[in-house]
DNA sequence: TCAGTGATGTATAACGATGTAAAAGTCAGC
DNA sequence: GCTGACTTTTACATCGTTATACATCACTGA
């Protein structure tokens, strides 16, 4: 049996509302009252029903975070970081993985689940500017990650192509020439967010190795398996890189396990630098040289810059977007410094 | 502003039941007033309130699956899979970290978000008999993993022992002869789920090197670190083990490293064998001996336990707990074999 | 012509909580 | 003992939906 407010006042002896005001502990109820309810509520083991209070309050406490996959170690710490983050604000967070299709990008950007969640918080992967557009302006939404759209929505990214020129450059200074990239997206020129690429880009243009296509590998997606065939196609074409840039951790994972397959030795004969930081790094046979994005702060202002339109002051709510860049470091490892 | 059924009505000049009608794709609409009734809907962009609907349905449509954490990749997978077969039989998953810890555990097993959620997945660590009794019963519960309960809720687990004895033998079986075993844990004395060290011990036990403590690292819980730290305090005892069973994977990979700092070769010095076969364990520079539990139907047993629970029949409903067991494979990788 | 049938639509009451406004209770001060 | 000011409690409407019960309508068959 399931026990309302209803069926506490009947006992009580006391209104619903007292109830009520008793679990809510409003202010204005003798000691008493309070003393006789509260004993009721834990005889009949009341709970109040969440789906009724939020209907009532318009308001869920619920965020939805809609990433492309938990299977990249960087979205799951990621994950932690907003749920256990909007815990600590008494928001509940609903984890939507995307698989980085746009079909799925669209569902959750144009308000699916509606009113069911207080805010969205998305990663996009092949979402376009113009399934933004098409939004209807319900439930704020803040963007994350390395794509970039011309939409009214906050936005929150470490300046990744100055992440890049950091790796690659930290790979020149180490003395390698012919620095590859690994992960560049394929047919993805109509919103070519490969802000990643750029910057290795502009860094290898200055060098006697150039920035051109015959040090890059471009992939389907950015996983172990594409990272370790891009590293395998990039060594079958005769580029002889020296060191790679990856896209992401995973992806340099999976590249050193082909350096590994064939007998090459990290970072004698290739280093290697990653993206995201995740933990998995410092376990590799040689440990993994990567940017490190401040993922707790990511999450932070993900979760802040929503909850400042949910709940903040009414300029608040209103303001321009923001485009939040959180700080990020450079984590030198065994994979470009070799072992001491 | 928000668009309700009433406003719908009002526009389309019919009662507010017949567009719920419309919705919900009720039979008996004539084909003018449907039409009617969809082209104001299209036109308002009138979205359900989900809120409400759960009110008056009584039901949500979401379960709650609280895992330890998504730090390992282990549960990230289980949780990707979770989630994905419960949108297919359209039930939206709420994934709730409970960092291993017994109070969080406490909280969701006792019906926190009473009424939010419809039913609960729960992996639990540290979670004691005597609360799973406590449970006012409310939503219906479903257990995973390794721990047993007294307790009458469903219960889905490969056969723990049965796994470990199958890892341990494979060792046995190369000839190695001091196989180890890192992940005890520690001050669990209680109720100890340690089914895999029981099956390794069951298995040493009739070896020369014996099923005793001096092979048996324990530590204070299952990440990479724990396996780094349990694999040095094994070197450095004297134990002098040709081959570790880990607790799982990341152990494992946590173990392989300590290895290669110490400059000892994988299988050729110790031979490691994990448990989970997670994605990373096939990019290691060692790929990873493992054991499999077959992870979707993990998922699917414990959502489809759920839900009879929850949609079955009455006497399905009412069913005595059931204990399933899914399947589990050994797969053998370098980091038994060696380099092919 | 009219009762009987089934399809279609409506009015209204829930679901369980909270907000509002007003009623009831308490107490000080004269 | 009464007024006024304040505290405590109550009754009722409300959030947006679906379920129930009933009204209406068109059509059939005697």
């Amino acid at each position: 049996m399931v026990i309302s407010l209803k069926d506490v006042a009947k006992r009580a002896g006391v209104s619903v509302k007292t109830v009520s005001n008793v679990v809510n502990g409003y202010r204005h109820v003798t000691p008493a009252t309070r003393q006789r309810v509260q004993q009721v509520i834990d005889e009949l083991g009341y709970r109040p029903n969440l789906t009724a209070r939020h209907l009532r309050k318009g308001r869920t406490g619920i965020i939805a975070l809609a990433l492309p996959e938990l299977g990249n170690p960087y979205f799951a710490e990621l994950a932690n970081a907003v749920i256990n983050y909007a815990a600590g604000l008494d928001y509940i967070v609903l984890l939507d993985p995307t698989n980085g299709r746009r079909d799925q990008e669209i569902l959750f950007a144009q308000g699916f689940r509606a009113r069911l969640i207080d805010g969205l918080i998305l990663s996009p992967i092949e979402l376009e500017n113009e399934d933004l557009l098409a939004r209807g302006h319900d439930a704020p939404l803040v963007l994350l990650g390395e794509r970039e759209y011309e939409a009214p929505h906050d936005h929150i990214a470490i300046d990744n192509v100055a992440a890049a020129r950091t790796a690659t450059q930290h790979l020149l200074d180490l003395g390698r020439e012919r620095v590859a990239f690994i992960g560049a997206r394929q047919g993805r020129s109509r919103q070519p967010a490969h802000l990643r690429l750029r910057g290795w880009r502009e860094v290898m243009s200055e060098t006697a190795a150039g920035g051109g296509d015959d040090l890059v590998a471009t992939t389907d997606g950015y996983g172990r398996e594409d990272g370790a065939q891009g590293m395998a196609r990039l060594l079958d074409s005769g580029a002889a890189p020296d060191a790679v840039f990856c896209y992401n951790d995973v992806v340099a994972i999976g590249a050193m396990r082909t350096l590994a397959e064939r007998g090459l030795r990290v970072p004698e004969d290739v280093a290697v630098v990653g993206f995201d930081n995740i933990e998995d790094g410092r376990y590799c046979s040689a440990t993994l040289t990567t940017i490190a994005p401040h993922k707790q702060a990511i999450a932070e202002a993900a979760v802040d810059a929503l909850l400042s339109r949910l709940d903040g002051a009414e300029e608040e709510k209103e303001a321009a977007p923001r485009h939040v860049r959180p700080g990020f470091a450079l984590i030198r490892r065994e994979s470009t410094l070799g072992r001491p």
